[in-house]
DNA sequence: CTATATACGGAACATTGTTCCGTTTTTGCA
DNA sequence: TGCAAAAACGGAACAATGTTCCGTATATAG
């Protein structure tokens, strides 16, 4: 309790109580760690082996485990991981399309994201507490990013104004849910159909 | 080949090609292991190991993969065991309840049976193929005992007669499901008033 | 009562998740 | 640059499972 510190006010400068930075090569492995689970998993579903991972990482699966002290964290990583990258997705589709066409294609990019977590969303209700906090994240995310697209669209008198980004995230999570098997063409055509309907009765400032 | 059956036309009785009855300890412990079964995965959970059930039935582990030559067969065991367990309480009520009362009570039996069967719904979205023919199941038994149970009660004129009985089954699932913990009292009630709603318009033959 | 098919039991094996610790690498400092 | 300490690494070893195997025990037919 009291040689936590060599010194006061002696900051790295990321962020207090930080004593050293972290090393080079735990950021890499870390990565690797992260996108070998990716791969894994999107290949042979989140059941398969640590080693499998840490194989394909170049690791030991005493590295993963340092990195991830259980299973569990890792399947958590690497589905936030792929949340982020489809919210993160919005802004980048705004800066470079019209309003009403990156809604579309943030949509179908949505499409995408649902239907490669069709084996993690059976985990996520496996009954393990450690995927709780997952959902939530889901929606704290994905909302907002939908919502700019929205927001967006409709200042551009493109869509309507009174849709709610959930009902719009859930009913494409139930349209790409309904594709059976990996045809996702249908679900496709489906939400190109949904976003169309945005479009009706569009106007400024409803 | 042709060594199949030592002669043609000697038949135990029951069904053709069974050279000999099965054997009365077989029998014993086949069910020991369901009712074993059926304990542990309501008190562990599905994720129960198999040497606990063995244990519990008073078997050994080789003896439980002589019946069940895999975990989940033994899994999908149990539960068509209670499918048939809550489908045959049907006629059993309908024969010493009124019509309306006989639905009522088996309604609240469906909502015990899906209650148990938290667990088990998510060990069914697992992926594994051998939990696909549950479902069908599922529908082949409750279905019909459900509709002798509504058809009674329409003939009698104590509730209308446009009711789908595979919509009450999924309205009290989604019921059921929608109570948080083990708290079956509020799914209850609001079955209760499911059927009650049944009763609205009630007329004989409508 | 005996022979035989059948079933039994549990040790042994295979496949995982997880821990442990000796070794290697990186980093801060002189 | 060279060095010592901290951090991270690797993979063998452990634990908890599902599954297989085979010698032994038992029920049944004749």
């Amino acid at each position: 309790m009291s040689a936590d510190v060599p010194a006061a006010g002696d900051d790295i400068g990321q962020s207090a109580r930080k004593p050293r930075a972290p090393r080079a090569d735990a950021v890499r492995n870390l990565d690797a760690l992260l996108k070998a689970a990716m791969a894994v998993f999107t290949c042979s579903g989140v059941e398969a082996p640590v080693r499998e991972i840490a194989d394909k990482a170049g690791v030991g699966v005493g590295t993963l485990y340092r990195h991830f002290p259980q299973r569990v964290d890792l399947v958590v990583a690497v589905f936030r991981n792929e949340i982020d990258a489809c919210a993160d997705a919005a802004p980048v589709l705004a800066s470079v399309h019209s309003p009403g066409e990156a809604l579309g294609l943030w949509m179908q990019r949505y499409v995408d994201f649902i239907n490669t977590k069709r084996g993690l969303a059976a985990a996520l209700h496996s009954g393990n507490p450690a995927f709780d906090p997952l959902p939530a994240y889901f929606c704290e995310r994905l909302r907002p990013a939908l919502q700019s697209l929205l927001d967006a669209a409709t200042a551009a008198g493109e869509i309507r104004g009174d849709i709610d980004p959930d009902d719009l995230l859930e009913a494409v999570g139930g349209l790409s849910r309904s594709a059976p098997n990996g045809d996702l063409t249908q679900a496709r055509r489906m939400v190109s159909l949904l976003v169309d309907g945005l479009r009706y009765g569009a106007g400024p400032k409803a």
